[in-house]
Order: C-alpha cells, then structure tokens, then sequence
DNA sequence: TGTTACTTGTGAAGCATTTCACATAACAGA
DNA sequence: TCTGTTATGTGAAATGCTTCACAAGTAACA
C-alpha cells in the first residue's frame, strides 16, 4: 500500500509522453497567435509528426479535452497542457557556472517563455563574482547552499565542468533543491526524491554520425 | 521500398540503444584513464544506472566483445563502440548562428572530443560577418550554400532564430548536406534522407516543472 | 427532427523494448 | 587436470508503448 497525496491518480506516464505534451504545447501557442479556435488530433499530429490516435491517445491520460465532431478548443488546450506539464507558473532558477554555456542560457529567451526565470547566477571564478549578466550579479559558489535557500530557488541549472558537477551537486541538495538540470558530461549522484535530468548535446550528434555512417534511419520514438 | 549499400545488417537498431552506447563510450573513456583492463556489464551497468542484461542487449546487436567469466576489454569495446557511432574519425561541421548559444557552442570541448569539428561559422548579422570567434571567420549566411559545397560540410548545427530556421535548412540541404543539428524551437522540414536531429532545452525544464507538479518520479527509460 | 459528416475517446491488438534465466565459456587455484 | 567461480550471450517471457478500429457524441443543415 501507498500513501499518496489526495489527488494523485497514481497512473504513471511515460517520458514519450510528456515530451509530446511539450510539442503539442508548442504548436497549440503557434495556432493560437493564427486564432484558430480549435484543431483536431489529425492537424495536431500533422504539425508534430505524428499519428492522430497517438496525440488523442496522449491527451486521454489527462482527461476529455475534445469535442467529437469538432476537434479541440486551442486556447483551453494550451492551458491545460501548461498546468499539466507546470508550466502556467513561474519556477525560480539559478544557473550555476557562468562559462560559454552559462552565460547563453541566461539569454535564452524560450526558457522565460515557459516560466523559467533565471533569478539567480553562481560562479566560483573570482572574475566573475560581482560581475552582472542580464541584469543578474554573479555570486560566489561558495555561498550556495545558503544563497539558494535564502532565495527559494526551485530549479538549479548546471553548467560547469564535469570534474565539478559532482560537489556542486551535493551542495545544491543540500540546500533542498529537488529539481536538477545538467549540462555537464557526467553522471552525477543524486539521492532519491531529487529530480534530474541530463542535457547531453554531443548525444545528439552521435545519433547523427550513427545514421551516417550506417546508412539508415533509425527509429524515433520521442520528440 | 529503400535501397541499401552493400554490407546493410537491415537490423534496425533503436535509438534508446544509441542513446546507450554513447553513455558507455563515456564511461569506458573513464576507465580506460584510470587504467582499467577489463569491465563486467555489472559494472557498466552500475556506471550508468542501468541493468546489467541491458547492456550485454545492447551490446550483442554488434558482435560479441566480451569473455565469459571475465567481462570487456575496456579498451577494445571503447574503440568498438567509437566506431559503431562513427566517431573514430573527424566530421567536419559548420554552425549558422552566431549568437548566444551559437558561440558558446563553438567553444564547446565535448563536441571536439568526440571527433565533431566545427570549421565553418555563418550568421546573416554585419557587424558579425568577419569576425573571429576561436580562430574561425564569420561568413556571410548569403553564401551558405555555395560555401557549404566547397568546405566539404557534413554536418550542420542551427543556432538561428525560429522565425528563420527553415530558410536556413532549405539552402543547407540544398548545398547536399544531409545531417542537421537544429536547437531552434522549431519544427522544421527536411526530404528524405536527411538526418535532423532537434535539441530542445525547455523540454529538458519541462521534464522537471512536470515531476515537480505531479510529485511522481516518471519513467524514464534513455539516458 | 432527421440525416450526414466528422472527430473524439478508448479497449484491444500489434509491435517494440526490457528483463529474466540459463546454457555456455573462460579463468584461477589447487 | 579438475573444481569452483564468474560473467557473457541469447532465446523467451514480461512489460511497455503505439496503432487500430469503432462506438458514441456533436455540429450543420435541410
């Protein structure tokens, strides 16, 4: 048995699925800037490349958004995309490492978009403590742990290097953050309760060199 | 109906398989450092968070490199695997975009690493065509295609603007280039025969704000 | 109000991936 | 050479995900 908070409906989804719920939010915010009032699950799979009974299929998970006959209503589908995937709120992130990456991510504009708000920037490069980025002063990562629960941080985006990441880590957890993003090319430790998710761009290119140089398409699944 | 090279396995390997490889290739590039002969699947597996059937799966799709009773050759199955993703050779690589992200991009160490070498900039802005970012001449995205042909481009990487990105794919893919890395929040169309690949940073957040809001560890079976 | 056209929502079927479990093989030590 | 231990490689089972196919609901229009 499982004490689970009112509410929870215990269905797991899997990861295909919530990255399709990020596309078609993607493409529902496009639609809605053209006032398209609705949009049935076969134009939905059209733009994202998929099949119609999956898109359908997706969104049963969550409930009956649709109208038979009709399709779906654009803007009341977004929304509720938006709080299915927690995104019809703002998170308060801190960026930790502000190198090449780093400081590219504090610009990019689609994470504001979804209402991630980079508040807060660290570095231990004594360079950079003080300096300003988009507004935003540079603090000593030293003073992490403390900075982050001071500042309610939710989110802690990770761009420094590998050999770091690790410590870097146990800090942030330390400091009660449960969700991680890292960019750094290693496998970091994370007790159980803590959320993270690794952003491996080489990865990417790898799947393109496979394609090459085996002269095939391999199969998709997911985005 | 396709037409395939001689030598064709016809065997579709599956992308979370790919996905997979390229972890291991990180992690046997660890040990081979710390100057280890041999690994078993168990401690592969124990590496990357994955079981230890997994990857002896992943790994008999390609042969067998291990010895019973004793495990892989570190060494070996790290060359092995380099050249089942094809990247025990160089690629030569051009970026379009050089802005916040297209910049820290080219100073990203991993994708040299990996043998990905980018050797041709553009970008459409003039107070940027010209300039020298690590050694390399911005061009002028005017003369993509012709520049692309001439430099032996196999490889494209899109840092540009949504707004602009499938212009950009069209002249790539005219210029022959049949592999695209696009970080774009775009959905872009390409013919057949061309590998796009799409990095999608939010969805990374999305992943995390969903985790957060539905207080569930979802599935996560890549990576 | 009846008819036609359309599209959702969803069990069930089909397909793909992961895990299991064990026969097989190699090494180490006596 | 024999015995115990370890670990691979792989069919088969289990699990998970996608697609199918259709009943049911809605709109539009006569």
């Amino acid at each position: 048995m499982s004490i689970s908070p009112a509410g929870d409906t215990d269905k797991r989804i899997s990861e295909s699925t919530i990255g399709r719920l990020s596309l078609y939010y993607r493409a529902l915010s496009l639609l809605e800037k053209e006032n398209y009032e609705t949009v049935s699950s076969k134009e939905l799979a059209r733009l994202e490349k998929l099949t119609p009974a999956q898109v359908r299929k997706d969104l049963s998970f969550f409930g009956s958004f649709g109208t038979r006959g009709l399709g779906y209503p654009v803007r009341e589908l977004k929304e509720r995309i938006a709080a299915i995937l927690g995104i019809n709120r703002q998170w308060r992130v801190a960026l930790v490492g502000v190198g090449n990456i780093g400081s590219a991510l504090v610009s990019y504009k689609e994470f504001q978009r979804q209402g991630f708000q980079i508040v807060k920037l660290f570095d231990n490069d004594q360079r950079k403590i003080g300096s300003n980025h988009k507004g935003i002063v540079v603090s000593d990562s030293k003073k992490l742990e403390e900075e982050l629960r001071e500042s309610g941080i939710e989110i802690v985006i990770l761009a420094v290097p590998a050999t770091v990441a690790q410590y870097i880590v146990d800090d942030v957890v330390k400091a009660g953050v449960t969700s991680i993003l890292n960019f750094a090319p290693a496998n970091l430790r994370v007790p159980d309760g803590v959320y993270l998710r690794n952003e491996n761009m080489a990865m990417e290119l790898e799947y393109l060199s496979f394609a090459m140089v085996n002269n095939q398409r391999h199969k998709r699944p997911r985005q």
